[in-house]
Order: structure tokens, then sequence, then C-alpha cells
DNA sequence: TGTACATCAGTGAACGCGCGTTCACTGATGTAC
DNA sequence: TGTACATCAGTGAACGCGCGTTCACTGATGTAC
């Protein structure tokens, strides 16, 4: 049956927040859309309401889960500037790594976008330049490593794979998976001034 | 109908071989056993001779693709001393990053680790405590970034993301690929003394 | 060396199951009068 | 404001297909005599 414009908007972001938690934990290719449709109290044939196809989804529901977290985290609290430490912590958290679907969806779904479409390419692509851009912008102008562009992209690659690093080695061994975040969260701190 | 011994132990290199490739091509969920068993040239049923299921195959390819891979770039060539350098080419390739089936399996199966069983966490885990030493031992004593231990484990994690990152937005943007690896080859490589 | 036979790597049909997508249908919504 | 009806978000059966795993069977190998 039709509902309301409202609630098939709502509908729509259900399915983008549910999308956006189970393809960060099982991966794309790890979980069908109809969990994804259960998940946000629909039945599956709703989905192509909404979207052209599961590549579409996965694409917009990259965009919708990076805008959340990242938007939470650049925009400083009251009286708080945001500091290169904001990221540090947001990106190299244990809490995030023992819950496979919290935390930014590019470092969930690294790896695999590079078997996607070109759709989930653009959005990932597009959130890591912003992010890139976010930590250049707390960065100092003379660091240890050349120029801030460098040092930026460095320091995002960085964060995306302590992370990937650290869940993938969580399940055999814990103080490994602990030390990693440890050693790579204090190794960058090192490159901003005191 | 039943094969020499020796027969038996190559057509199981060669189903470690084509898991290897395969699953880095498109990661573990993303194929299925028919595919790898008919890429080392037998049927599906053969497989469950030589591995309990597809989890301990993908622990054993795991293993086997990052032996082979590691041998070849950590084996210094005659005349050559093994430098960061060395790593730095390997790991940061262009051509590796547009062939899947190529490179490193840490990178390519870094985020779905977290995703597989604890069989292949620890062959990604022990391979990870590998490469780290390996970078470990040609790093300068003091570096800007404090001790060596805290340098490695950013130098392996940078590694694993920047190809990472670079293979994901390569489909949608492949000048901003390039920068990504360029870039983290730069900032990397003034880690080392002149 | 020759013969009889147990072993077991590999085959391929079959299992139940879940996948992404399509489509005829439903019925409340929202609009035209 | 009241009525008639076109719209379209959502439903759920159905599609063809591939998945991981099992298992009765095959027949060359390798061994015991």
């Amino acid at each position: 049956m039709k509902v309301t414009k409202e609630q098939a908007q709502q509908n729509k972001q259900a399915l983008l927040d549910a999308a956006g938690a189970l393809f960060k934990e099982h991966g794309i290719d790890g979980i069908g859309v109809a969990d994804v449709c259960r998940q946000a109290g629909l039945t599956h044939g709703a989905l192509y309401k909404h979207f052209a196809d599961k590549q579409d989804l996965a694409a917009q529901a990259f965009t919708h889960a990076f805008r959340a977290g990242y938007d939470r985290v650049s925009t400083p609290k009251a009286g708080k500037a945001r500091t290169l430490d904001t990221y540090l912590d947001a990106y190299l958290s244990k809490r995030v790594r023992d819950d496979l679907s919290k935390g930014c969806p590019l470092v969930s779904t690294a790896c695999e976008t590079g078997r996607q479409g070109e759709a989930v390419s653009r959005s990932f692509a597009d959130a890591f330049v912003e992010l890139r851009s976010g930590v250049e912008d707390v960065l100092p102008e003379a660091g240890p490593v050349g120029d801030k562009a460098a040092l930026a992209n460095l320091m995002v690659a960085a964060l995306v794979g302590a992370m990937a690093i650290s869940r993938g080695v969580v399940k055999a061994d814990r103080a490994l998976a602990d030390e990693v975040l440890e050693q790579v969260h204090s190794a960058l701190g090192m490159m901003q001034p005191r």
C-alpha cells in the first residue's frame, strides 16, 4: 500500500542506516539485500523503489555512513578546538575495533572497494578526500616528513591500515591488536608540535 | 582414481596457488570453491581431501601467498643490501595496485579478515608480525617519531592503508590513486637517513 | 619379479539453502474536480 | 468541503542461479606376499 511521502523518506533513511551498519559488519558481498530490508522493517521488494540495485544502495549507504560519522568527529565541541588527536582518538579506538558495525566506512570497506563498481569507488574517493583535507587542516606548516600534503596522505593511510590490521589480528592475538593501535597512535602523535 | 603421492602434492599446491590469487582478486566471500578447484584443474569434490573446509583453505592459502611474495621481496639480491626502499617499492607499486590477484595478501584481505574465523586471523597475524619485523630491521636506530617499534608499526599500517585506498579510489579517480601511492612513498622515504 | 588386493585422490550427482532481481498486485495517499 | 480516481510505496511469490558440503563410486597406485 502507498505510504505518506514523509514515511517513504523515513523508510529510505532506515534502509541507508541498516545498509551502512550491515555492509560494514559483513562486507557488501557478505550480506543480502533481504537482510538489509528486514533490519529496516521492510520487505526486500521495497528496496528497488528507492535504489536501482545493490551497488547503488552500497554507494549511497557508504556516503550516508561517512557523513554521519565524519560530521560527529570533525565538528568541534563548544570551546574545544579540533586537533590531530580528535582524529587519532576517533580512528584508533579499541571500542570501534571490536564492533565492526561501528566506525568509518572508509576503514571497514577499504579493501573490498577495489572489487566493487565505479559508483562505490566514487563515494569512497569523495570520503577519502574529505577526511584527508580535514587532517591536513590540523597539521603544522612544517613537519618532520616534508610538506603537509604528503603527511596528510600518510596519516590517513596509517589510520585506515592500522584499524584494518588490528581487526584482522584481534581474533588470534588481542594483545598484538592493541599494540598496533597504540603504537600507531603514538607515532602519529609525535608528528604534531607539542 | 588414485594418483601418485607426488601428483597429489602438486594438486594441493595448485589449489593453494589458485586460492591465493582468486581470494586476493575477489575476496574470500566473493569466489566459490568450485572456481578455485576449476582454476587448479580439479573438480570441487577433491578440495575436501586436502582441506577441512573453505576457511581452512583460506587460512593456508593466505600463508602460502604471503610466503611466496615475502621471500621474493625480503631476500636481498646478490650484492644489494635490503633497504626500506625495497619494501616501499614492492608495496606501493602501481602495477600491483592495478592487478588485484598480485601483491601481498595482507593488503588484499586486510579488511575482510576481521570477518573471517580464527584460523584466517592466525595466518594474518603471523604474516603481519613477520613483515613488521622485516621493516624494523631496515630502520635507523633513532628516527623522527620515537622508537623503531612504533615506527615499524606505523610504516606497515601506512603501506597496507595506502594500497587499500589507492585500489578503492582508482575506478573513480586514477590521478588521485597515483597521488596517494606517491605521497605515502615520499613521506615514508623521508623517515630513513640519507 | 609377479600377483592379489587394500588404499585413497579424485569424480560428479545431489543436498538444502540463500542470493539479486522482477513483477502482478494491494490499498492508502494525495490530487483534480 | 466532499467525491472520484490516478498514483505509487510496499508486498510477497516466483525466476534462475550459484553456493558449501556430502557421499557413493572409480580405478590407478602402492604394498604385502
